[in-house]
DNA sequence: CTCTCCTCCTTAATCAATTAAGACCTTAAT
DNA sequence: ATTAAGGTCTTAATTGATTAAGGAGGAGAG
């Protein structure tokens, strides 16, 4: 059985492919009679209704918003950032009643062309590390784009939050509580797939933008309470998991000075850091303090960490590429907050 | 600036439109230097690339998968067995480099086109109420279609588990420890809204059918082990959320006699179980045994629960789509599991 | 009777590509 | 010299719709 098109239709009823388009898109334009018959027909045929890819064509619009997340998809899923992240696109999405087409990175070797063949309208860039190709991909489609955390890209809107200010605040926070011995555990620095100490370079040629950005502000509230950044370890990890968490909270504790506080800069780094402590049975917030990142897995932890609104950072991001507003490069800074809960405290005297 | 199209391209160079098409798509059928010549004039003139549109329509595929999912987006992005289903899903779609068009669903009273305008090359629709009108939109576009959960469509493959089994090994579970006093907690089973108890007729004409089956196989185990039915208390819910399962609880714990097990058809509600235990200060499974059923949120709560594949669900089901073994009405029942926690004990005798 | 206005439908341009088949020219083999 | 074979590019059909503009016919007004 070939393929049912209005043509097919029209033919079968000896009237005009137009009219049988009319009977579907614009009910005022025909007879009710004619309409009916048509309808009956098509149904009759096994008609599919109006090809979209046809009608998107002609119409020049996708009904849809792209997103693309530097991660694969099975990581994203369960990143509680991500999701929050995803809630509140697509809540705007829904509310628009456009989908949401969640593209795959080319992973791997495996080339593939989803970028250039995706049928969007706009894309949404979340957490991009600097220089990805995927980027460019995107950009050369030159459609409306909008750029979440990171990178940062000159000309087109941004939405995140102040990073360096968000950092300095976690780090203040243990630095007001009277820690000297500070020490961090960061992901997202590089793409490389290492794990170790980060040194000076390495810190500061982050390709993940936003986590550059957060760990400046670690430094800059480290060196505005007279520390020395070089005094300040760095232990960074491959992957944002518990179990990397964990391992950089040993490298770390196994220092001598062993660090009173420890600052990271995600959630899930944290509660390593915590099953760190718990293997070496150090009290926090008694003998160690640790603050998280993101307020996406802290709660029942107890862990003090910087809330950022995930949810509307990504309403805000849709309604940008919605609204079709996303021409200027407007960068929309969201408020963080530092919520305080039981795994800091001022450091044994 | 218009729109600049191969045309645009062939025009500026004097060639023909199928040779600037070539340079882009099947470079062996072009001289070298034509078509670098032809990419640099791309380049100059601010090409975006072959349109995806117009690919899609020529090519007759839309490189997408697209997603129904019965709660809105919101909500499904919070669920944790939707999640773990995502999860699957998008991997398989990683997998073969194609997206993921997640749809929202027309909500409320403002009607949108979104499936029949979906680009996409099948459809994958999850736990949806018998009789929702998009599962209709869906069936209306002819393209492959894959029902995970619910409802059952006959002619379409299936992808979940055997409910009523699952049902019945959660009962048979408590009533083998010695259980008689047994209630039972549901969401799901109504679209309409309704928290209360729920009679034998709404039992049986729920429209949520994975639901529906789940309660039969309480009912059949129950029966199994010289129960009457109608001395097993229901309470229904209209929302999956923790708080509705604290508000079913105490329905439940209110009775008098007072239940010494209570089966729930959700994790999230036996969590919202647990909650009003412990306002009670009711001693779990001392005094209460509570069963979950997905194996979503029950690990760190130490809840007894049913363990489903999630992803592995949403693995089959993106496979099944993409493989183009879509066609036979195929029915793939997973395996599930009874995970025994802390939650549930021999009644106190 | 003529003019105007509607209603209902058709014509034809348009959206932006892909690709089989054919034309034309050069080179190599017989 | 003839034929075959390649390489490079063009022609034209095809994918499946939307929609402005126009035409035919009937109804009602003057």
């Amino acid at each position: 059985m070939a393929r049912v098109t209005l043509q097919t239709i029209a033919d079968r009823l000896g009237v005009s492919r137009a009219t049988v388009s009319y009977a579907f898109s614009r009910p005022d334009q025909l007879s009710d009679g004619l309409r009916r018959r048509i309808l009956e027909v098509a149904d009759e045929l096994g008609y599919a209704g109006p090809n979209p890819t046809a009608r998107s064509l002609r119409l020049g619009r996708a009904g849809a918003l792209g997103l693309l997340f530097s991660e694969t998809l099975a990581y994203a899923f369960a990143d509680p950032y991500a999701l929050g992240f995803f809630r509140g696109l697509a809540t705007a999405a829904e509310e628009a009643g456009v989908g949401l087409l969640i593209l795959p990175l080319p992973h791997g070797d495996r080339r593939s062309d989803t970028v250039r063949d995706a049928v969007v309208d706009a894309f949404c860039v979340v957490s991009l590390p600097d220089g990805h190709p995927a980027l460019a991909e995107v950009l050369a489609r030159k459609l409306p784009v909008v750029v979440v955390d990171e990178p940062y890209v000159p000309g087109h809107p941004f939405v995140g939050i102040d990073e360096p200010a968000a950092g300095a605040a976690a780090a203040a926070h243990v630095l007001g509580l009277g820690h000297r011995r500070v020490a961090v555990a960061m992901v997202g620095l590089h793409d490389d797939g290492h794990t170790g100490w980060a040194d000076r370079a390495r810190q500061e040629g982050a390709v993940f933008a936003a986590m550059r950005a957060r760990r400046g502000g670690y430094q800059a509230a480290c060196e505005r309470a007279g520390l020395d950044w070089d005094d300040v370890p760095c232990y960074e990890v491959a992957r944002n998991s518990r179990e990397a968490g964990r391992k950089a909270g040993h490298a770390l504790l196994r220092l001598d000075p062993r660090p009173t506080a420890i600052l990271t800069n995600t959630d899930v780094l944290a509660l390593g850091v915590l099953d760190a402590a718990a293997d070496l049975d150090l009290d926090v917030p008694g003998e160690l303090s640790v603050v998280g990142f993101s307020d996406s897995a802290a709660e029942e932890a107890g862990l003090t960490t910087i809330r950022q609104a995930k949810q509307e950072i990504g309403e805000a991001a849709g309604r940008l590429l919605l609204s079709g507003a996303a021409a200027r490069p407007e960068r929309r800074l969201f408020p963080y907050e530092l919520i305080v809960r039981a795994s800091t405290a001022p450091p044994a005297s």
